[in-house]
Formats: structure tokens, C-alpha cells, sequence
RNA sequence: GGUCCCGUGGUCAAGCGGUUAAGACACCACCCUUUCACGGUGGUAUCAUGGGUUCGAUUCCCAUCGGGACUACCA
């Protein structure tokens, strides 16, 4: 077991627990940490949060890991808490030993009956005070009743120290925060043997060198009572970082984001989509580091790593989610990429669910990928792959074209000069040969657009128009 | 209900006692353009409210209101 005294805390982690599916949450905290953690020369651990044998889900830790690799995200360290129970089991023991805790044989029942007739005296729900019936036990009679196979819990006994009106502490993004001292005896063992988050999470980052607790808003309230367990447990008190959560807003409200609700909660789902992973790094930092777009864009094309994250930038507001800004980095990020580069990326994403694919519209689609990529202004129309089906329609043979504004005579006199083979500038000649003056130019290359693309609105005609090659040019340019 | 956090345009936000109150997204207009884009320029729009403190408050204090979180043998 580490000495926690010896060394200097210098870890950084994310927590999860495993549910099969990485929050969009638990992404944000996982850049963060590694951002810190390689600021600070630090190690970067990822601790599994299993306690709640009632949440079990099969595979769970695979699942998870699975999208962490994905995304890159790799931990010097992992830690299972459902394996170290022996050592919280040691801690509580310890406490019960010194008087600082006491089995506790309450029952559900018991426990809601309690708080009941709490609620109904309009007195605070829990575990303290004259409520507090366990306390008391003599060793005796705990004795007894454990070795009666008696169900207990073991529960920090609060109600003996003195914590004082308030108990404060300095948040690394917020500041000076004054916290009511947690009066209720708190549960540190369960019945399963196995501690909660508390007091899990107290004995883990003390023992595994954490140097800054950076976690969810959710727990800022529950600070108090993870530093009275550090007092009683006579470690120095960890130190924390509160994130704001990421909201969306539903009916003019804000809540957190769900990942039944929201598929953008969980983050696999934003990659299935086929956005890709630098955007949502890209749109987590800007949520959470307010100078990160300022940088970007100073620094077009340098790397993420460069980037410093600042605690001091960490905002305090909760944000919504804002799918267009996500659009528009994504928009920005394929931008930078190039032609290999996106076939490499189209080509590890699930191609295969796009309708109707097959080898030949495949390579027409990385083809695509290519046009207009690249220069000084590349073009920024593709936001995730989920679209091509409808932004690229005409890569596919089948398109529908609302062709009553065609002029069929026109694009059949193109139709009759068009030569796939020709390059950029003989076919602009040849296109400003056909129209000296009767259709304009304009006119006469919307007819064009419209016909062969289905669209008034696309990429490089002459492009697109190599990409289908001369029989579909020229088939969608004569039925009209 | 209690406790804690938060409150600058539609969204993300800079600001940290004196500013014409940055910037990004979205929206609109115009410009550029050998097609469509990209890009460029400009525009609409913000300090929740009420009290203080101060020569002066977006900024500091208090109250109100609003939003969020916590209040489990879940994390």
C-alpha cells in the first residue's frame, strides 16, 4: 500500500462508473485531467467506480475502454474498486476501533419510518442526533447480533467531533466555499461490504496521490463531508476542482444532459454519426477553457497537446450543449485534414451503414472527399459523415431532380461537348464557348449544376462531374 | 422545504471600479468570385431587478427574482 505521507500527490484520474457508455461528461473530465496531468508532470489513472452491485452491467469495462481508445485517452493507471474492498474494509474497521465509527443495524424500514417522522415534524431527514439509535450499541450486544448473522452497515460517527459552523475550503476554479458541516452519520460500509462513492473516493485519492479532485458541480455540496471524513480518518485533506456540467435545454428549462434523452450525452454516438473525435475535444475546450478559440485561432493548425489548459479559464456557469457550434468546429476541423487523410478517417468509420453502398459509390465518396480540399480556402461544407447521403446525393445513381426549370435542348447541346477527360480550363472553355451571351454564364452552369447534381448548391461542378464520368453526366444531362 | 453553486446578446463568453462592453456560433445584408463554396465587410442583439458603497458601478456588498445541483446501503 502507498504511504500517501511520502510522496507528493501528483495524479490527475477520471472515475467512472461502469455503465457500458462514456458520458460526453466523463470525456470533458478526461481531457482535463490529461491536460493537467501533463501540464504538471503528473500521472493520468483511471479508477473504475463499481460499489453499486445493484448497477452491474456486463461488459461494462470493455465497453468503456473500447471508446477511451478510441479517443486516445490512455491511463499510466487503472484501478478497480470492487478489488480493493479489503482495504476499505481495513479503514472502517480502524474508525469503529477508535470510536470514530459504529456498526449500524438499522433496515430499510427502519430507515424510512425514520425519516418519515422526520418529514412529518418538518425536521432534516437523517441519520443523526437522537435519530441516530445505533450509536449507542454496546460492544456486546454488536457482537451478538453479528455473529446472529445480523445485516449491518458501518457508519462514520459525525456527531461526536466538533466541526464548527462551517467548513471551507479553497475550490480551484471557484474559490473560498463555506460549507454547513454534514450532521448525519454517513454509511463508509455498506452491507455488501463494500464502500460508497464517500468514502471509496476519500481512501482512493489519498492512497493513490491525487493532487487535485477534479470532478463534476454535482458533488460541490458533498465536499464537506468528504473532508470530515479525511479529518477522522486523520489524512490531510484532498484538494478539488468543480466543473460545471454540460446542460441542454428542453422547454425552456435547463437540465443535465441525459443519455436517454440526448444522443449527444453519450459520446460513441456523436462518433457513429461520424464526427470526428478532434471536434469533440475542440468543442469540450471550449466550453471549458474560455481562451481555447482565441488560441485556435492564432494557432490554425497546431496540435491539441499545444494547447495550455488554464484552471483560471475554467468557467462557472453551466453551459448548454449548442449543436451548431459543434457543426461549425467539426465544419473547421475536416477542413485541416487532408485528402489521405480523410479516406484513412472515412475509411475506419462505419461506412457501411450509409443506404446503398457499394464499391463504386464508395470510391466515389472518397473521391469527393478530396474536392476542394486543400489551399488557402478549403471548403467547409462537410459536418459528419452521417450526411453524405443527403449532402453528396448525387454520388449515389438514383437522384431525384426537380427539373422543371430545365432547359432540355441546352443541356443536351452540353451534353453533346462534354468530356470527362478534359481538364479544368478546357472544360471552362468550352462551357464559355456554348454561352457567348444567350444564357449567362450563370444561367447556364445552374442548369448544369441542377441537372447533374440534383442541387443549385454543391462543390466544383467540373469535379463532381469527373467523379461520375461521362455516361452519368451524360444520361442526367439528356433526359430532360 | 433546507443547503450550496451560478446569473453579460438566442448560445458559448472576454471583462475583474472609469471600455465606443472583445471574440466565436447562429441570423441578416452587402462585397469578392470563370459555376458552388471558401473568404471579406457590416448589421441586429447583452450587463436579471431593487437597494446600497463610491466622484463613478457590468465589476464590490445586501436583498429579491430566476436557473442549476445536492438532500440514497447511486455514483
Amino acid at each position: 500500500m502507498k504511504n500517501y505521507r511520502s510522496e507528493k500527490p501528483d495524479g490527475y484520474r477520471i472515475a467512472p462508473s461502469p455503465t457500458g457508455y462514456v458520458h460526453l461528461g466523463t470525456v470533458a473530465m478526461a481531457l482535463v485531467n490529461s491536460y493537467l496531468a501533463r501540464q504538471n508532470h503528473g500521472r493520468f489513472y483511471l479508477r473504475i467506480e463499481d460499489t453499486d452491485s445493484k448497477r452491474y452491467v456486463p461488459d461494462a469495462v470493455e465497453k468503456m475502454m473500447t471508446t477511451f481508445n478510441y479517443f486516445d485517452i490512455h491511463f499510466a493507471e487503472t484501478y478497480v474498486q470492487s478489488e480493493r474492498a479489503a482495504i476499505y474494509q481495513k479503514y472502517a474497521e480502524d474508525l469503529v476501533k477508535q470510536g470514530k465509527a459504529y456498526y449500524c443495524f438499522c433496515t430499510e424500514d427502519d430507515l424510512n419510518q425514520m425519516r418519515e417522522t422526520q418529514l412529518k415534524n418538518n425536521e432534516p431527514t437523517g441519520y443523526y442526533g437522537k435519530y441516530a439509535k445505533c450509536r449507542h450499541i454496546s460492544q456486546e450486544e454488536v457482537a451478538r447480533r453479528v455473529a446472529n448473522g445480523e445485516k449491518y452497515v458501518i457508519r462514520a460517527n459525525f456527531g461526536y467531533q466538533d466541526w464548527g459552523d462551517r467548513i471551507t475550503f479553497v475550490d480551484a476554479a471557484r474559490g473560498e466555499i463555506a460549507l454547513p458541516p454534514q450532521i448525519n452519520d454517513p454509511i463508509i460500509l455498506k452491507s455488501n461490504g463494500l464502500p460508497p462513492y464517500n468514502f471509496a473516493h476519500v481512501i482512493d485519492d489519498t492512497l493513490m496521490g491525487t493532487a487535485l479532485v477534479v470532478r463534476g458541480e454535482e458533488w460541490l455540496i458533498s465536499t464537506a463531508e468528504h473532508m470530515q471524513l479525511c479529518d477522522l480518518l486523520s489524512f490531510p485533506r484532498l484538494n478539488y476542482l468543480h466543473m460545471p456540467t454540460i446542460n441542454i435545454e428542453d422547454n425552456g428549462k435547463k437540465r443535465k444532459l441525459s443519455k436517454r434523452k440526448d444522443p449527444q450525452a453519450l459520446v460513441m454516438n456523436l462518433v457513429d454519426a461520424g464526427y470526428p473525435r478532434e471536434a469533440i475535444f475542440e468543442y469540450l475546450l471550449t466550453i471549458y477553457n474560455s481562451d481555447f478559440e482565441i488560441w485556435r485561432t492564432a494557432n490554425p493548425t497546431a496540435p491539441l497537446t499545444d494547447f495550455q489548459f488554464s484552471i483560471q479559464k475554467i468557467g462557472t456557469n453551466n453551459p448548454l450543449f449548442d449543436l451548431p457550434k459543434l457543426n461549425d468546429i467539426a465544419k473547421n476541423v475536416w477542413a485541416r485534414y487532408d485528402h489521405a487523410t480523410m479516406i484513412k478517417v472515412f475509411n475506419a468509420w462505419n461506412w457501411q451503414s450509409l443506404p446503398q453502398i457499394t464499391p463504386a459509390i464508395k470510391a466515389r465518396i472518397e473521391a469527393m472527399l478530396g474536392v476542394e480540399r486543400g489551399g488557402e480556402r478549403p471548403r467547409k461544407d462537410l459536418v459528419k459523415f452521417e450526411d453524405i447521403p443527403t449532402l453528396y446525393s448525387y454520388l449515389w445513381d438514383a437522384i431525384t431532380v426537380d427539373g422543371a426549370s430545365l432547359d432540355g435542348a441546352l443541356l443536351k447541346k452540353y451534353a453533346a461537348i462534354y468530356d470527362a477527360n478534359d481538364d479544368k480550363d478546357t472544360w471552362w472553355q468550352k462551357i464559355k464557348n456554348m454561352a457567348p451571351d444567350k444564357p449567362s454564364l450563370k444561367t447556364l452552369t445552374a442548369q448544369m449544376r441542377l441537372a447533374i447534381t440534383g442541387k443549385t448548391n454543391t462543390p466544383d461542378l467540373w469535379a463532381i462531374s469527373r467523379i461520375l464520368g461521362n455516361e452519368i453526366v451524360k444520361a442526367r444531362l439528356t433526359r430532360w
